[in-house]
RNA sequence: GCGAGAGUGGCGGAACUGGCAGACGCACUAGACUUAGGAUCUAGCGGGCAACCGUGGGGGUUCGAGUCCCCCCUCUCGCACCA
């Protein structure tokens, strides 16, 4: 919290009593580190679990919106120590990738010191928030000893025919004399950072043939049940299995033919005009001579168009005729060739048939260039229509205009033309996917060396195995100039063939980082292994991974890489399962609104700093409140009064740097606490969900655990002494079933039962929020129990030893104090975890609700053992019901045990 | 446009296979203890004087609907000229 003066100070005279003090924490993180309670292979006879959170860029300092997956995965980890399991919880850290890079450039510090810093720096944050992790598996991808195992991974691809070199056109930036990736390039086609015009490059790059795996990516995801559906969706889409066909026109009084992709082969006769991507390689020889000039000005402005640019829906459309002819293959109709950039080539063939009748681009395209519209499929009955319709028509219907295929439904139709173009040799059925091959070659020093040789002759070899890992040097000159940084290490570059022994050239490109974190879940499982990659027993003892924990914004890319990775190697035989996560939770953002003060003039009107007004555009003022209110408002904002300060504060925004409204994480847990932290983030709603940081939240938190500390705190010398010298069995037996106990020993049971029941069941599917409501409702009757006994009873002990364990996933610091109030010895995470027994939770009598005609009238209590037919006489025997009925028959009773009695007039 | 998800008090959010709407918390109100309260404790807290009305709106199924079905509205996220 930023105002915090004097907070901490015990409660006043005659309430004082214990309270959570932070300054317990460092001590048992000491604790569990010397113990290695958080070691996996801790229970090597134990059921195993492994819990993941997506490893970080190492970026340094943490706030506490990083801090959110963290806690949710040390939350899991926890509780599934608690219960007896053997849990592997490992951290690491996909540390190549830019950032380092650029701060060499522009520091001089290099990027190794650079990240390395940022690692030692983010690993404190970790432990001082009281994360517990199995630190002796750390994985650091910048490192020898892991991208050692990424170069043997690019090998083993290699081998596979899964990687491979080709050319493919690149996004330049010709100030910083670099490749920059789609993302890097804006709207405008400008580079994020020198603001240059991007330019398109041809480079030979290395691929990994993803699209090999596009099926089994694709149909695989029907497995995953306990993925989001969000998720699921998203890789559908990304993936995009397109049925249809591929159909060939041959290009009029020329040999070469044009191959198109379609979905829609029923409405071949309708086809008037073909269109190829500007990038199509036979627009160069097909051209007219009279059209070269126009297509060769339009393939140039095309080529300058960024791909986001390119792919605006709302742009009008553009294109040039080559004047060339393609001859229909079903009609014999020649009809015009044209070029234009809606047209892409690296989807299908990059050419299509264009049927405008029957396709909004294509109609939008005819009607551009007053090209003929041909309706060939109706609906049912209807004639043929006899002028160009109004617009495109996607829906299915009955042919015309279609030779013999008149009258005939267009689905059954599309069969026959594609059976009939099969025969012929002019087409075939053709599964498209919008997924292209992986393009991993970076022009870049900070990443792993692709571990591949260049010989005189062009052609390349792979490093030998036992020559890895092909070390990254260090070099002084970070700068690209149109080339890896490395090019210019000729200590580097210079190699022998391990064939020949003849020199040969390194290959000078670096892996997307991607690469990296495509594997790192599977080294966890051996991490230190130098021989092989991981040990046939150990990957199986640990994969798969039982739950990954990450944000939504690695839907995509990450986890289909992962995927992909995972299927080859299980493909190869190294992993027994060719799925890596089986399910996956993604987390909701923590955000906070920023607060700006306002300057109060001395006439009363406000004015707004110049930073606000830089930042959202607000007029700096001075204006009357309800002028300035209304501007922060446009821009929603709001005027606030806080302390006699007028503030302007935002809506909730994400914590990020960039923002400046992180709380940090060292600061806040050495005032407040990791425990509260926790609280504060796991209580606020469901952890999927965004969750707004607010100090209400925090202090609310801190409210709850002092209320406990208050509790057991006050009795933990009664607790303790009657724990004493009983086993964790007799002590759990102190509230059982079968103990006899009078009131309130009777309710204290029967809710302690009921808040195991919930804590684990809330928590084992992520309803962290719940399961703490649950242990709030628990303290709360605790309490109300405690006030009516003179003295701590057995049963109030046997409650408060339940209570510590129960709070362990949640607040882990505290727990542990309690465990060692209460007399536990060794952590309160070998203690076990409480069970609840049905028996426990039935209440000698209960409440029912009488209702007439759906609507509640009385509430009744009746005892446990009563059956229908005493429910329903009790029913009609309440007055407030036989008031309401009066004389009216009862015409129906229905009678739910155990909850209600309704009555119907 | 396509796909996924969500609309519940002043706020964050609960509500298992249809069965007491609003658990738990925040904020707020009153009181207690206090030199003090931004500490703590106790009580209250959906709307309405009431009958009653209340889960985005409208229909439906049912003894009974936040929950199931149909139509509509709004919002969030993702994809988007993918042939």
């Amino acid at each position: 919290m930023t105002d915090g003066a004097g907070r901490r100070e015990d409660g006043g005279p005659g309430h004082g009593g214990p309270r959570f003090d932070p300054a317990i924490e460092p001590r048992w993180r000491e604790y569990w580190a010397r113990e290695r309670i958080f070691e996996a292979g801790r229970r090597p006879n134990a059921p195993r679990r492994y819990i993941l959170e997506m490893f970080p860029y190492p970026s340094g300092d943490l706030h506490i919106g990083h801090g959110k997956n963290y806690f949710i995965g040390d939350s899991l980890t926890r509780y599934w120590v608690l219960r007896g399991f053997d849990v592997l919880h490992p951290f690491g850290w996909d540390a190549f990738g830019l950032p380092a890079e650029n701060a060499a450039i522009k520091t001089g510090v290099p990027p190794r010191t650079w990240t390395m810093r940022n690692i030692a720096e983010s690993r404190r944050s970790l432990e001082a928030a009281g994360i517990m992790y199995d630190w002796s598996r750390e994985v650091t991808t910048c490192e020898p000893d892991y991208y050692r195992w990424t170069q043997w991974l690019f090998l083993l691809l290699y081998r596979r025919g899964l990687a491979y070199r080709a050319r493919a056109t690149v996004n330049w930036d010709p100030v910083d004399q670099t490749v920059l990736a789609n993302e890097q390039v804006d709207a405008s086609g400008r580079s994020w950072r020198s603001g240059a015009i991007v330019e398109k490059r041809e480079l030979d790059q290395w691929f990994f043939r993803i699209t090999a795996y596009a099926d089994r990516l694709l149909s695989d995801l029907d497995e995953l049940e306990a993925w989001p559906e969000k998720v699921k969706a998203m890789q559908r889409n990304w993936i995009g299995r397109s049925e249809g066909a591929e159909v060939e026109f041959q290009v009029e009084g020329r040999d070469e033919r044009i191959t198109v992709f379609t979905t829609r082969p029923d409405t071949l006769f309708g086809a008037t005009f073909l269109v190829l991507a500007p990038e199509h390689p036979l627009v160069a020889s097909l051209v007219a001579p009279e059209a070269r000039a126009k297509v060769e000005e339009y393939v140039a402005q095309a080529r300058r168009r960024s791909e986001i640019d390119r792919q605006a829906t709302d742009r009008e459309k553009t294109g040039v005729a080559i004047g060339a002819r393609a001859v229909n293959p079903v009609n014999g109709e020649a009809v015009p060739i044209w070029i234009a950039d809606y047209v892409l080539m690296g989807y299908g063939s990059g050419a299509i048939m264009a049927v405008p009748a029957h396709d909004e681009r294509d109609f939008a395209f005819a009607r551009a260039f007053g090209l003929p519209i041909r309706t060939v499929i109706v609906p049912e009955g209807a004639p043929a229509p006899a002028g160009e319709p109004s617009e495109a028509s996607p829906d299915d219907g009955f042919m015309v205009a279609s030779g013999d295929l008149d009258g005939r439904p267009n689905r059954e139709a599309g069969r026959a033309i594609v059976a009939r173009l099969e025969e012929r040799g002019l087409g075939r059925p053709k599964v498209t996917f919008r997924l292209r091959d992986w393009l991993v070659s970076r022009q870049r020093y900070w990443g792993t060396p692709i571990p591949m040789l260049h010989r005189a002759d062009g052609t390349v070899v792979p490093v030998a195995e036992a020559d890895l890992p092909v070390r990254l040097p260090e070099i002084d000159d970070y700068l690209p100039r149109g080339r890896s940084p490395l090019a210019s290490s000729e200590s580097f570059v210079a190699a022998r063939d391990p064939e020949t022994g003849e020199p040969v050239r390194r290959d000078t490109d670096t892996m997307d980082t991607f690469v990296d974190s495509s594997w790192y879940f599977l080294r966890y499982a051996d991490a230190r292994n130098e021989r092989e990659i991981w040990s046939p027993e150990a990957i199986r003892r640990w994969m798969p991974v039982d739950q990954y924990i990450g944000g939504v914004e690695h839907a995509i890319l990450h986890l289909l890489y992962s995927r992909f990775v995972t299927k080859v190697l299980f493909d190869e035989g190294l992993v027994p399962d060719d799925e890596p996560f089986r399910q996956l939770f993604t987390q909701g953002m923590v955000q906070r609104r920023v607060t700006t003060p306002l300057e109060r003039a001395a006439d009363g009107r406000l004015a707004a700093p110049p930073e606000l007004v830089k930042s959202i555009g607000v007029p700096e003022g001075p204006l009357p409140d309800a002028e300035m209110r209304a501007a922060l408002r446009e821009r929603s904002w709001d005027l606030v009064e806080r302390g006699g300060q007028a503030l302007a504060q935002s809506g909730p925004v994400t914590m990020s740097k960039s923002a400046g409204n992180g709380v940090p994480m060292g600061p806040f847990v050495r005032e407040h606490g990791s425990d509260v932290a926790r609280i504060t983030i796991l209580f606020a709603g469901p952890p999927e969900s965004n969750m707004e940081w607010t100090d209400e939240a925090v202090g609310g938190a801190e409210r709850f655990l002092n209320r406990v500390a208050a509790l057991f705190g006050r009795d933990r010398e009664a607790i303790a002494s009657a724990l004493r010298g009983l086993s964790t069995a007799e002590r759990d037996a102190l509230v059982a079933a079968s103990a006899a106990l009078d009131e309130p020993d009777r309710s204290l049971r029967r809710r302690v039962h009921a808040a195991v029941r919930k804590v684990t069941a809330d928590t084992e599917a992520f309803g962290f929020n719940t399961a703490i409501a649950g242990l709030m409702e628990l303290l709360n009757e605790t309490q109300r129990c405690r006030s009516a006994m003179a003295s701590p009873s057995r049963a109030y002990a046997g409650v408060a030893w339940i209570f510590c364990r129960l709070l362990a996933p949640f607040a882990p610091h505290f727990a542990e104090e309690m465990h060692r109030w209460f007399g536990g010895e060794g952590s309160v995470y070998d203690a076990g975890w409480p069970s609840w027994e049905e028996a426990a939770l039935a209440e000698d009598s209960f409440e029912i609700v009488v209702q007439v005609n759906g609507k509640v009238r009385d509430r009744l209590t009746v005892p446990r053992a009563a059956g229908e037919d005493e429910l329903r006489a009790a029913a009609l025997g309440s007055d407030k019901v036989r008031e309401i009925v009066g004389d009216s028959p009862v015409k129906k009773v229905v009678v739910v045990p155990g909850r209600l009695v309704n009555l119907v007039l």
